[in-house]
DNA sequence: AAATTCGCAA
DNA sequence: TATATTGCGAATTT
């Protein structure tokens, strides 16, 4: 048989297929997959050669192939077909016999597959939350990842890797593939060993082991960021006990009562799996108790390079604060208000951070509205040190201020707020300070207050540093922060952790891992957060419409999208709607120019930028108080540090590109509203969308993290009865044609304010006006475009700028007029500036 | 005090 | 795929 194979196929295609195979067949060490057998034999040359379409169906099938590797790319179309990836086949794998009473599947690539539905699959969500990072949380099945972050994680909160793969042993209806039991147990080994200490202001790199010391004294990277002359031997003696986290005390006192700490409680409760990785974490901390520790010094402004640096040799610096042996430091009078009392998963969050009795530096991320602010000054309440707050915007400054005397017994003097206008310290010698991330970045000359408190700030030694919305802080910019204040342990929050760039893993070595990360549908279920109906409303484009949109450059096809006429409809339909069942509506537009138009068209008031202070309150209260102003029209203004806990309806009609943190910060926006605890109380996320456009697309790439946490997005294609809606805008083909031309026309003119300005530049560097156009640039231009542009230009020229032009194409159109002056009074200044760069 | 300008982020 | 546009805060000017 085989020879007869080998000449049909013949030498060339023998070894073609040969070669094809090195790459994808499975080497030594890989775990075994289905077809590992067959690939043995091909590795024999010239025993039994394998046919080129066999071959590639073998390398389809295979799991370990490096090429079918499952990914969670930026690009994903649809949420279906990664269910029937071939890197999903679990043929390969051999379920236990009682493979039904399991909840999991664990995969050769540290994929972990979790039946959400399964009994068992409570317990198993909260061990998979410690150890992996969660990539998709929909319905059914929860996927997880492990990954040397995750692991870090879970060991920085006491797991050791015996515990973890015991425990997913115990639950995977599949055995543990070696390959995951050796990573699991590699991690396990490095961890936890080199940690990251302040110590009277220096920043030490610390160690039990003096293998790992020598290791990193040798790294030329670590040694070169070494202070010299500073190496120095200590005792040290972490001793555990059971600390209460404040707001919890009452359940604290009941636990000690009946012999158990927080976390055998916890555990007795889950499972027993759990209580022995417990058991084993207080172990570990005894053991601590007499070692030696090895540490040296590194320059303040290396700590970013050596914890990246340790980072990648797998030894991870983690930051510990042993603020209940912190004797140098003056103690804050803070605790909560004896009312208070915190949620569950604040509390669960919590015990990861306070884990092992230390302060751990990490990130806790935690729906809007499920109050983040909470847990970080319970934080705050449980360290009682020096607290440094950062936030986004005044705004915010001024709510985490109100928060903190809001929540704590704290007296309002020791809260100082650090901003532009308010430059107090507390009256103490220690307290809180908030103040915003650019506030402490100082690029730019400093007023000489602000130098001064900067000083201030850097020369103390804080005992926590909370980052507020801390998935700005990888820009390049704001991490500056991290090198210039010194923290004993850092606490970052956010709601989204999520970037377009692929910055968010620099969050691991600039403040710590992830602690926690709550499940949205979880929190709706218990009523922490509302319960969000979402859906897509598919608007089509009227043909004319869409005809220009095809032929129209990136920049105005967005405008076209945005301003579809039944797109308008759609919104005027909904907004209707939604005001006769008595809801609150935000409408969200990214597009300043959309946000105008829509807004005075239907007649509700509209807030943006450049609406001034006085305005933006005066209307704002409106909406919360007046049941007469149920709409509100916002620009991204509204994307952060509004809060609109009215709100119950939400349409988004333009958004940006494909951001996925703005679509879920906008989803935020409604998630804590005051009603959500009514009975069979839902809340409504819209977006609008033109059909077969560039929106769909990016639709699709914005929810996919929704979409990952469990929300459906329905597709509306019709909206029943639209044309019963009053006054319905742009009923008439005539209105729709006149909406049309008074687009092309504004479209027109930005664009020929743009391209005067190049040819103007032009101009003026090279005194030829017909060799500064651009031939490829040109070349896409529709014809009628080049008229107008030309017939333009020539009034720009002759000094009558765009105000003939205007008064002769579309007199009815005054208001719009106004959205623009700002844009050519600026175009304006621009083009004279220049003018004169070049006269110099 | 208000307006403008600059730098930065998304 | 990269860009353009928008928003924000600090500093400077009027």
């Amino acid at each position: 048989m085989a020879p007869k194979r080998k000449a049909l196929l013949g030498g060339a295609a023998t070894s073609k297929a040969a070669r094809s195979s090195k790459g994808s067949t499975p080497g030594p060490g890989t775990p075994r997959s289905m077809i590992s057998d067959s690939s043995d034999v091909s590795e024999n040359e010239g025993d039994i050669e394998i046919p080129d379409e066999m071959r590639k169906s073998m390398v389809k099938f295979d799991t370990s192939s490096d090429e079918h590797k499952y990914s969670i790319g930026r690009g994903i179309n649809d949420m279906a077909s990664r269910h029937f990836d071939s890197s999903r086949d679990f043929t390969a794998l051999k379920p236990k016999l009682d493979a039904h009473n399991r909840p999991l599947w664990i995969q050769g690539n540290f994929v972990i597959v979790l039946e959400s539905f399964h009994q068992l699959a409570p317990q198993a969500q909260d061990f998979l939350v410690t150890v992996a990072e969660p990539v998709s949380r929909p319905q059914f099945l929860h996927e997880y990842k492990l990954t040397t972050h995750s692991l870090y994680a879970a060991v920085s909160v006491g797991l050791n890797p015996k515990d973890i793969i015991s425990t997913l042993e115990r639950f995977s209806k599949t055995p543990v593939p070696s390959n995951v039991k050796g990573f699991i147990s590699a991690c396990g080994k490095s961890y936890g060993k080199v940690k990251l200490v302040l110590r009277n202001t220096k920043y030490l790199l610390e160690t039990t082991d003096p293998e790992v010391l020598q290791m990193l004294l040798k790294d030329p990277t670590i040694s070169e960021c070494r202070v010299h002359g500073a190496e120095q031997i200590t005792t040290s003696a972490p001793k555990m006990s059971g600390l209460a986290i404040a707001g919890t005390k009452e359940a604290a006192g009941i636990r000690e009562a009946e012999g158990l700490n927080n976390a055998d409680q916890e555990a007795t409760q889950a499972n027993p799996t759990k209580k022995e990785v417990y058991d084993a974490l207080n172990d570990d901390d005894d053991e601590d108790d007499q070692e030696v520790v090895h540490a040296f010094q590194i320059r303040d402004d290396a700590v970013e390079t050596v914890t990246k640096r340790c980072q990648e040799m797998q030894y991870p610096a983690l930051e510990e604060y042993d603020f209940r042996n912190d004797n140098i430091n003056a103690n804050l009078e803070i605790d909560l208000q004896p009312s208070t009392q915190i949620r569950p998963y604040q509390e669960k969050s919590l015990s990861k951070m306070f884990g092992n009795g230390r302060a751990k530096s990490g990130i806790i991320v935690l729906p809007c509205g499920a109050g983040k602010t909470l847990v970080g000054i319970t934080a705050a309440c449980t360290i009682k040190k020096g607290v440094i707050v950062l936030a986004t915007s005044n705004m915010s400054v001024i709510q985490w201020r109100n928060e903190f005397i809001k929540w704590s017994n704290i007296n309002p003097d020791d809260v100082a707020i650090f901003s532009s206008d308010h430059k107090e310290t507390f009256s103490g010698n220690t307290g809180v300070i908030v103040t915003t991330y650019s506030m402490v970045t100082a690029t730019q000359k400093r007023s000489h207050e602000s130098s001064k408190m900067m000083d201030f700030l850097r020369k103390r030694e804080w005992g926590l540093m909370l980052l507020d919305e801390v998935h700005v802080v990888p820009a390049n910019m704001f991490r500056k922060v991290i090198g210039n204040i010194k923290a004993h342990s850092k606490l970052g929050l956010t709601a989204t952790l999520l970037r377009e760039d692929d910055k968010i893993e620099d969050l691991n070595f600039l403040i710590g891992p992830k602690l926690y990360e709550a499940n949205w549908m979880e929190l709706s279920q218990q009523g922490h957060i509302a319960r969000v109906q979402c859906a897509e409303v598919w608007c089509p484009m009227p043909t004319e419409f869409y005809d220009e949109y095809l032929k129209a450059a990136t920049r105005s096809r967005s405008l076209l999208y945005v301003m579809n006429p039944l797109k308008m409809q759609a919104c005027q339909y909904l907004i209707t709607y939604h005001e006769s069942r008595g809801d609150k509506i935000i409408v969200f537009s990214d597009d300043v120019y959309a946000l105008e138009f829509y807004a005075r068209k239907l007649m509700k008031p509209y807030l943006y930028g450049g609406t001034s202070n006085a305005e933006r309150q005066e209307i704002l209260q409106r909406f919360r108080d007046s049941s007469e102003c149920n709409t509100i029209f916002l620009s991204k203004i509204g994307d952060t540090s509004l809060d609109l806990p009215e709100a119950t309806c939400l349409i988004q009609i333009s958004a940006q590109y494909g951001s996925r943190r703005q679509e879920a910060q906008r989803l935020g926006r409604i998630l804590r509203a005051k009603r959500r605890n009514d009975e069979g109380f839902n809340a409504f996320f819209y977006s609008l969308v033109s059909k077969d456009t560039q929106e769909m697309l990016f639709s699709s790439k914005r929810q996919a993290f929704l979409v990952d946490q469990g929300y459906a997005f329905k597709v509306i294609t019709t909206l029943h009865n639209i044309e019963k809606t009053p006054n319905l805008c742009f009923a008439t083909a005539q209105e729709r044609r006149e909406l049309l031309l008074g687009l092309l026309d504004d479209m027109e003119k930005n664009k020929s304010q743009a391209e005067y300005e190049r040819e103007n530049n032009a101009l003026m560097a090279d005194g030829n006006l017909f060799n500064s156009k651009k031939p490829g640039a040109r070349a896409k231009a529709k014809p009628r475009t080049m008229v107008r542009r030309g017939a333009h230009l020539l009034a720009d020229l002759s000094g009558g700028q765009d105000m003939a032009y205007v008064e002769q194409n579309k007199p009815a159109r005054g208001k719009k007029k106004v959205a623009h002056s700002d844009f050519f009074k600026k175009q304006q200044r621009d083009k004279e500036r220049r003018k004169k760069l070049v006269d110099e």
